[in-house]
DNA sequence: GCCGGGCACTAATACGTAACAGTAAATCGC
DNA sequence: GCGATTTACTGTTACGTATTAGTGCCCGGC
């Protein structure tokens, strides 16, 4: 800078003027067209360290997740959070700290933050890659910091979730608009908040229609290829076996397909099928295709970015709808064509 | 820090030299501790920017990628960047500029080089979600930069892609040597670098066993799997047709699946099938297994990372191995057993 | 009793920017 | 013609750190 203003002739104070208020400095466009000139030919790029110590702010925003890797979910989760922030100037700064469950976890996570800190940024947001609640960790105060796919017990801390209990009340609802209703579940009991929230609002829209939900058709198991497929194998051997089902996940639901062109069972025609998280590579890939509800993934990420930029619009902790995909995995129960 | 120095009843040269030397400074044990103990008491942490400032160096790296929501692939790339990248005390500054086909790619890209040099990285990794040869926007140059995934005509920049060519050769070879002569292959034209080298070392592969390509078993088509359906329909029912199929990816396997299920062709008795990727939801997760070749998307992003902090360490241009992952979709073509 | 040298520190500076508090000259109003 | 205002700038400082070049003091040796 003290080049480009050498160069224009003018202090390193105008040529800052000129950077930062064109239009309310007072320098004359005269002067200003040198300058522009002078930045051109030296090839001056500002530094934001500089910029960001003098004004006590980096543009710049924390996002630690907990695993990046194993899930397609972190990519939308990133991309929508990294498309909000490119929008508004701001760049991210990412740090995967490897699975929740791990027990090193809390202490990678605590040095995450902590260089998190040490580099200014402007606001952090921590993303879990599975709905749950989790304790707020020490540091996270001493920024603006919003929780993503996650909730706390601290109430005065910003956050954004999928609405769970509404969606699986949708996709069962959509269950039962069609006629059904003799509706397995198949969930697990993985630890988070998901599955205790899908479970209610699956029993809810199942009674509100006044059937009763048959414990039998709720199976736990988990939530992959190969748990569907066991889950599956029992609900078909049923002596009254169910003519939905309802998968926590699209590999579940994966398992369910497999299981039931094994056994000649056709979908939809004979048994209906509802997933959830709309996999790209599943999803829309296996037939029929899967109808599932979306989680709002990408949105969330935006959704944490703007709350960050702006903390006082909207609510403190927002739920966000999934929208129901429909494909073609679903029909009327055999005799009600 | 001059708080800690005020309160230990020091200077702040003296925190600092505790802070960085605390060996080799000759200050004596009692007043380090002292210092630790005033250390904590404020909560003191460092500035990493002002630290920057001083040192000329922040201890990350950007990385540029040019989309990272739409593939499977963005996540191991980026774990293995962010992992190297973490052991080594950096952190990563991830940009995302969206499809590379995109009319603004170019100029998002440029603008994204620009961020990050103002915030001064101590290097640029541009990464590819597809395989291909780019060409090296300005601004590169300025600063230390790696290529990951794809690799440009400039001589002096490093990078590392995927071996196409041989893991085309050694899956083709698999196939070959459990006695398959009469081996399709479905590719793309897809734009990028991959397709041409694993159709040569398709080609080399099948000739090597002194058996000819027949021209009608290599198929172009979209490589999803719709494309897969498509094209396997055409090999099903083709006069002659093939023991094996080799894929240009995991969603055209899965589509190669979903036909020979339908034709009631069974897999691999009847028919053996080799994919690319090792996609986490398909490979696994379909009926039979899926034997395939996963391309080293976390190595290469290790790999990136190791290249910008040792520059002299290995070769500047990297090509690494894929390896062949087993599971349960090749046999002995049939009438062999 | 004096000097050299080690010990335990410290003062000052630079990194590149933004912004406050000026200042000199030109212009205006009456 | 003169004070007041405007125009077009500039000097200086602070942000928080790492480092260079000291400084004062004490102790040992002769």
């Amino acid at each position: 800078m003290r080049d480009v203003a050498a160069r224009a002739g003018v202090s390193q104070t105008t040529v800052s003027l000129v950077l930062n208020n064109p239009a309310t400095s007072g320098i004359p466009e005269s002067t200003q067209a040198r300058i522009r000139a002078a930045i051109e030919e030296v090839g001056y790029r500002t530094n934001r360290l500089a910029r960001a110590m003098r004004l006590d702010r980096t543009d710049t925003i924390g996002f630690i997740s907990d695993d990046i890797a194993t899930t397609p979910y972190a990519n939308r989760m990133i991309r929508g959070a990294q498309d909000a922030a490119w929008e508004a100037g701001r760049l991210l700064l990412i740090v995967s700290t490897g699975a929740f469950d791990h027990p090193d976890h809390q202490t990678i996570e605590q040095t995450a933050i902590d260089q998190l800190l040490e580099r200014q940024v402007d606001g952090i947001v921590l993303a879990a890659m599975f709905h749950r609640v989790l304790d707020l960790p020490d540091g996270l105060r001493e920024k603006p910091s919003v929780l993503l796919n996650a909730s706390s017990e601290a109430p005065d801390i910003a956050s954004v979730v999928p609405d769970e209990y509404s969606a699986a009340y949708e996709a069962t609802s959509y269950l039962t608009d069609r006629g059904h209703r003799r509706i397995a579940h198949l969930t697990t009991r993985y630890p988070g908040a998901a599955w205790t929230l899908r479970l209610q609002g699956f029993r809810d829209a199942v009674e509100a229609v006044g059937a009763t939900v048959d414990e039998d058709l709720v199976l736990f198991d988990e939530s992959t290829t190969e748990g569907g497929r066991r889950a599956t194998r029992l609900l078909l051997e049923h002596p009254d076996p169910p003519t939905a089902i309802f998968c926590h996940n699209d590999q579940y639901a994966m398992g369910a397909y497999q299981v039931a062109n094994d056994l000649g069972v056709r979908i939809p025609e004979d048994l209906s099928v509802v997933g959830f998280d709309d996999q790209q590579l599943i999803a829309a890939e296996i037939v029929p295709g899967l109808t599932t509800m979306r989680l709002p993934h990408y949105e969330m990420g935006q959704w944490v970015i703007q709350k960050l930029l702006d903390p006082e619009a909207g609510p403190l902790n927002a739920t966000l709808p999934c929208p129901l995909i429909e494909r073609a995995s679903v029909a009327p129960p055999a005799g009600r064509g």
